[in-house]
DNA sequence: AATGAATGAGCGTTCATTCAT
DNA sequence: GATGAATGAACGCTCATTCAT
């Protein structure tokens, strides 16, 4: 196998070195590093280092270090958004559904932790074009959960004099923030955090 | 009035440069420029200049850049845990107490939203031993509240089945958010937000 | 030739822009500068400006400004140790030896006065760990020097009544302080003063 | 006792600040850190804070941070030739006098490390006209022994086929660098040092 | 596809010195 | 005599990015 004059691994798949394709192994590296220092405490060097690859390499599948932030952020809007689709549109009673939902976008908020922390913390870092496309994602996000406790206000299952709006920030709040308290190893698993919070949410719904 | 070759005023009290004591303004302007900026991307010369003073004179205040950010938590903490400590410990009911503690810091937190936009921006580029100081500080107050909570379930007039802990980082997640929606001139005030807040936070816990 | 905005050579070897590479080159201009004005007032500036690069090239070949001083002194001790053990190890009579060792230290300081002249000036400056390196290879080099001192004595060749470490401490006490008079064009060559330095150390160790 | 709002005392002999008047002090507290750290690596506030005075009461008495190294070396070379000149002038025989003033220099030297060592590692930091001035006074020192050697070689005493200049650079170089190796809590004392630095130079002298 | 030497602008910080009081 | 807030210029160093190979 060939090795550099550093001493590196510069093919084949050694141990230690995934046999994970190069940007994914950027991507994985990437978010642990940004979450455990913080995005500008993060050099390149760091990061091409921690991946077994060169500056070069990086540079040749992202065009900059703001976009393997932004690739980490539409990774996972892309899977919350593909997941809760399909919680919200079946065709169980609307607070069962909203409570699924609401569950759901808790445990897989605590199974992606990294991800949540680095969003809210880097964001604004972001290039602002690529900030608006972000929030506009994550608008349509709330949106459709919106759509369901107005779905439920309507249909007198929850209570009509909350706006639906106030109580969509309430709960997507506390969700955010879950990343500077909740641990993998605490008291509860992230289901359990989902199944607890989607209870209080119902529970502050009810007419 | 007086102006030096470089253009600062050399007497007089101009526009921006008050007659507030250096160490209170260059604490003010670096709390603007870090809520519109992020921390990391204000340089001190940035902050020295809106401040109209040089770098020398912010050095001879403050230790580092790090001790701007860390005053500027210090001295919310502080305000907030005194508002707090008022609202809890008053002789009313402890639902009513609950309330007020809740629509209070919904509303404090509004009105200085800057402060707490950086604070969970931020805390991670504190150095380790002021971030354990804050966190320490915010447990204190987080546990104030839980102590309300537990007086109401051992009363009854809370509902036992939820963790008072749990829904003290529910409750708080929702309130340190707002910076992410909450907007001054927004449909709703501060105090108005805070009301609703505490109304579904105390319906969340209704037996 | 080709000259950029800046002034600077784009290619082909001009005066000062010499074939020798990067490293080498900041070297030798780190140590003339070191030694014309003191370490300290020397800005790595200056250095890069009169080796004709920049700062970020520097620092790609040295982790700091320290960091040359160091590799500037581990170049000198390499070469002095290997010319010192040749001419200790040939078997030559022993008073024959040290007088050959002798000249030859004082020779090569004289050829190599820079380097001596910033090593004492400027040792301290280093960071604890490198100087203790660099103490410790200059012990190696004093010990071979006092046991060629033991021999002598013990064989009769030399006095037995003054201590070899203090003989060593005086003798090199006088080498080390070559740059506070010696001069390229003064009087002597740095042999003939190697020859004289030798003679009197040799006649002071007269039985 | 008056007492600044720093805690610091503003008036009278406290504990540990002696009677000694603020310039001596100044010089005192300057010479140990300066051979301690380095003349460029301790700031005036270093200085003025051991000495328990200001920036401004320091800036009364010494012109500059150079200013108080200049002191420094002012006051050892008037100590020294002081010294000298009554060993050089007694009327016994020429070898006995310098006998007496090598031993006599290298004495004072080890009594007074501290001094040496800034002088040989920070003269070139003074200066230029500084410089001059303390090396004129030096180079006077340096012929008053010249002088001693030449009037030994004139009558026999000495060995005459070696340049009494060299001898004396010899001897000196020896003496200037005690600072490296002698400690004053080491096998033998400063006077002991002298009297088998004086034997040596004697010895090697010997025709 | 990938390298890694080199860029260049900018960063936080230091510090001897001044001066109104 | 003495203060200490403030200056301002310089410093060592970092780092995302480029580009010839």
């Amino acid at each position: 196998m060939a090795r550099a004059a550093n001493g590196r691994t510069t093919a084949g798949a050694a141990v230690g070195d995934s046999v994970e394709p190069v940007p994914q192994r950027l991507l994985a590296v990437a978010t642990r590093l940004f979450a455990e220092q913080g995005f500008e405490m993060t050099s390149v060097q760091q990061i091409v280092d921690a991946a077994g690859v060169t500056k070069g390499a990086m540079y040749h599948y992202f065009g900059s270090k703001d976009d393997l932030l932004y690739e980490i952020y539409a990774r996972v809007l892309r899977d919350q958004h593909a997941r809760m689709e399909s919680a919200a549109d079946s065709d169980a009673p609307v607070d069962e559904r909203l409570h699924a939902v609401a569950a759901d976008v808790v445990a897989t908020t605590a199974a992606n932790l990294d991800d949540t922390v680095i969003f809210f913390r880097s964001m604004h870092l972001l290039h602002p074009d690529k900030q608006a496309e972000v929030r506009a994602e994550r608008r349509r996000y709330h949106e459709r959960v919106r759509a369901l406790i107005e779905e439920g206000q309507r249909s007198g299952v929850f209570r009509a004099d909350k706006s639906a709006d106030l109580v969509v920030d309430f709960f997507f709040g506390a969700v955010h923030h879950l990343g500077t308290w909740f641990r993998k190893d605490g008291k509860l698993t992230g289901e359990e955090v989902g199944k607890e919070f989607a209870d209080l949410l119902l529970a502050s719904l009810r007419p």
